[in-house]
DNA sequence: TTGAAAGCGCTAACAT
DNA sequence: ATGTTAGCGCTTTCAA
């Protein structure tokens, strides 16, 4: 059995409540003689005060829940790291819900996150979610009793908070960008079609040709689903069925199918073909020719994610807000002037 | 605030002793009619038990700590993912701590976690631990109350089970690979010098040649710090000070660094020079030339961490247990025939 | 078949 | 300056 309030009381012969209130730098009352007894116990003792039972009376446990679908993806191993680092600050822990990226998980960690007694949850949403979930989402977030902040994907429905990248301005830079090298054909390798982010990046994709005045090319829409090999598919099928110059990736694991793709067919990047990818992950700089990419601050919105959280908590008032991130596009190797 | 056992009780004019007994499924006692009753009544109150509660008076919390260096770093978070899905099949939750690789906060961590009342801890121990900390550690993990168990990183001093890869046979493998292919002159590209497992792989490194009965080369410990630059760095100067066939990174961010070098120098791998790395991080099999290492089923050993706490949880009077994972060398094309 | 009461370890309002 | 008491929400003996 650990050392309790109850021990020290005991041994100093004084109150659970003056320990307590010792232990707890309350300055006010006390002797210094008995403090510095309390103190000198509690230590020898090797006292550590049990959090379950401060939670239990206090409402609050100084842990926050934290579901993603899946840490080892290095966008929201990131994200988290970034909110681990911000409430370390703060003294506190976060409880983690992988979900795999599963809806139903993403409702039944809320639940178990709040048995639990954290004191906000932030959320990662799963990708593919159809209408049908919506509901059972509003019921668990609108009026929660606590906090919940959404990170990287949200939903209008929800009254929340909610910080995620302008993708929309994201692929309005990629695009501009290629736009303003000569490149009049560009093509998109899209993420899931019913993913807010792939329309956000189609619609930036599309608002960089309006405000260049430029035609959208004929067929430029190629269905990936984020992961590498949909971008080696997609692009065999680009070079079968366009003459694009460019290719923009909704993301740079498909980048790099591109990559691959077109060395298997004997082509370079950027001379034959320039490519932009989407998230500047790690390895992005690493590859033979570095990765003209869209950055996406993960960790800041991470860190961002949590002192909002923070807020809220203190503040339960406060209003819901969307925070946007500006995007930044990264111009390394892999586009040039057509040719 | 939350709908609790007492506030069901008073709906259905029964005691929360009752409410309590139905909705732990304790068959006993207490007639179909009320079970039913309270059943139905909790379901449209809401309500869901205060786990804060129920850790207290059970002394267990279906909670387990992670204490690792880096979240964003592949290997963690494939740990992590392992260790949480596992987990999750049997109810518990994980609490992240994060340690930027400070043992000082692996320590720190390991009061937190107490402290919030985890069942067990699970350890991948800080990387750069001078001898002072090891009491500090001792102090704290042998004797623990709740069981520990250390992953990747050990020390023979603490009293806990292990799980680690077995580096010296990696090691021995990939280098035998090398040595089996013709190459006489190999080279190291090591981690910091005061890590065990670079302690190990180049134990490893020398086995294999020992072996083979193949005479070490005068020159073969280039040192790194287990990232990318540093390979890139001790790659220049085995092309200067060496007549090396091939190169044995240990880890694959290394790797990159020497193909990297090649590059520049108009090298080509593996005509010029065989690489081989370690980890089998995601991007390994990605690059132009696909690379050979040497595989850490990262994700499997978190998987088994778990399944070991959960055992010690269980049975805390079980032996501790060392238990070592065979690696596996994964052949790919970085490394042929000298020419 | 059901309920009362004690207690998990702590805090805080209210004495003294 | 210090102690008494109640209570956070739950489980669990023991009694009815």
């Amino acid at each position: 059995m650990r050392v309790t309030l109850k021990d020290i009381a005991k041994e100093t012969n004084l109150s659970v409540t003056t320990v307590s209130l010792v232990l707890n730098k309350k300055e006010c009352r006390v002797s210094d003689s008995t403090r510095s007894l309390i103190l000198e116990t509690a230590e020898k003792m090797h006292y550590y005060p049990n959090q379950l039972a401060v939670g239990l009376v206090k409402q609050e446990t100084k842990t926050i829940g934290l579901i993603i679908p899946d840490i080892s993806n290095h966008f929201f191993a990131n994200l988290a790291l970034g909110i681990d680092d911000e409430m370390l600050k703060h003294d506190r822990n976060i409880i983690l819900s992988n979900t795999s990226d599963r809806p139903e998980r993403d409702l039944k960690s809320i639940q178990v996150l709040r048995s639990r007694g954290v004191d906000a949850i932030i959320l990662a949403m799963a990708s593919n979610i159809d209408r049908t979930y919506i509901p059972s989402y509003k019921d668990l977030i609108n009026d929660s009793p606590i906090p919940i902040i959404t990170v990287d994907r949200c939903n209008p429905a929800l009254n929340c908070s909610a910080l995620k990248l302008n993708n929309k301005k994201g692929a309005y830079n990629a695009v501009s960008h290629l736009l303003s090298l000569g490149h009049k054909n560009i093509v998109c390798i899209t993420g899931p079609a019913n993913s807010d982010s792939t329309q956000e990046r189609l619609a930036g994709y599309e608002w960089a040709y309006r405000d260049a005045g430029i035609p959208l090319p004929k067929k430029y829409v190629f269905h990936g689903d984020y992961l590498r090999h949909s971008g080696n598919e997609a692009t065999k099928q680009i070079l079968k069925e366009t003459d694009a110059t460019a290719v923009f990736a909704f993301n740079d694991l498909m980048a790099l199918g591109a990559y691959h793709c077109l060395r298997q067919e004997g082509l370079s990047v950027p001379d034959d073909m320039s490519i932009v990818g989407f998230d500047n992950i790690d390895f992005s700089d690493m590859l033979e020719v570095p990765l003209t990419t869209v950055n996406q601050p993960t960790y800041e919105i991470g860190r961002e994610a949590a002192k909002r959280a923070l807020l809220e908590i203190s503040r339960p008032e406060a209003e819901k807000q969307t925070i946007s991130f500006e995007p930044h596009l990264i111009i390394r190797k892999s586009t040039a002037k057509p040719r």
